[in-house]
DNA sequence: AAAATTGTGTCAGAAAGTGTCAGAGACGGG
DNA sequence: CCCGTCTCTGACACTTTCTGACACAATTTT
């Protein structure tokens, strides 16, 4: 499971530092897509191969499935680590997310997350503010 | 159970002693998260493992189960007991706790949290004037 | 074909993280 | 009440990680 807040910074190259303690559960080869919410997605190619299993299943004729299927998978991008431990990004990923240079990246549970810094700041303070809300809707779930 | 009130400091690469009388119970590895009313928690492996199960039913496609895993799991950290004792904190706990220097280490129950002093002695004192009416505000629970 | 752009690799310094030591203070036993 | 032990703090040294900078090859543009 992956965990943590880490906060990184793009070099002029568009390059990121994947955090030394989410290296050894991402291994050095991995998917990158764009997110729900506006951040970028990083799946293990395990994972990767988990999100097109169901997106198969999806029915293709729904306008809906076609559109969260194109989602998914026009902005995936194979990426994998060089030597000093780091994914080149496409311009495409970072406009998408807003990022220009600083990047927070968290742990999301089952996969890891690359957020904007303000875009994450301002998620997480919205977050806290109605986190009574949060919870109470996830009651059925949460027992 | 955790019991007890104990007054510590960070050293100087944010690095926290835990008491000697709450070791035996945590063991020496387990989980510090962003706790609810401004403080960290630690769960010890067995409780962190229930969370997790709960996580990993939560429907990602839900809006609100992706702001509580987040909140979760980047907020998670593993750590453990080095030689002296102490635990390293990373800084976006410190902030969310708002802990500088001086915190504070309770037992409380089943678990175990930490809290920035001023922030702890606040609380405290916000808690004692009006106890009567939190002491009445859960007869039905209280038999 | 030369110049500019892009992608990739390597290096060195700065910053952060980790480990170890010694001393001050608190605590308990005699 | 004193002494020895344990616990916590501050300091230092070492290692790893991250950042900014430079160098080279491949591709595109002029």
């Amino acid at each position: 499971m992956f965990t943590g807040e880490y906060r990184h910074s793009l070099d002029a190259k568009n390059r990121l530092v994947i955090p030394s303690k989410l290296r050894a559960g991402l291994g050095d080869a991995f998917t990158v897509t764009k997110g729900l919410d506006g951040c970028l997605t990083i799946y293990t190619p395990k994972a990767w191969a988990k999100v097109q299993e169901q997106l198969e299943k999806l029915p293709s004729t729904k306008k809906s499935a076609r559109q969260y299927i194109r989602f998914m998978t026009s902005g995936a991008t194979d990426v994998s680590l060089d030597s000093m431990s780091r994914i080149p990004l496409p311009q495409s990923l970072l406009s998408y997310a807003g990022i220009t240079k600083n990047c927070v990246i968290i742990g999301a549970g089952d996969n890891v997350e690359i957020w904007d810094e303000a875009a994450w700041d301002k998620y997480n303070s919205d977050t806290a503010e109605n986190f009574d809300d949060v919870a109470e809707s996830l009651t059925e779930y949460l027992v």
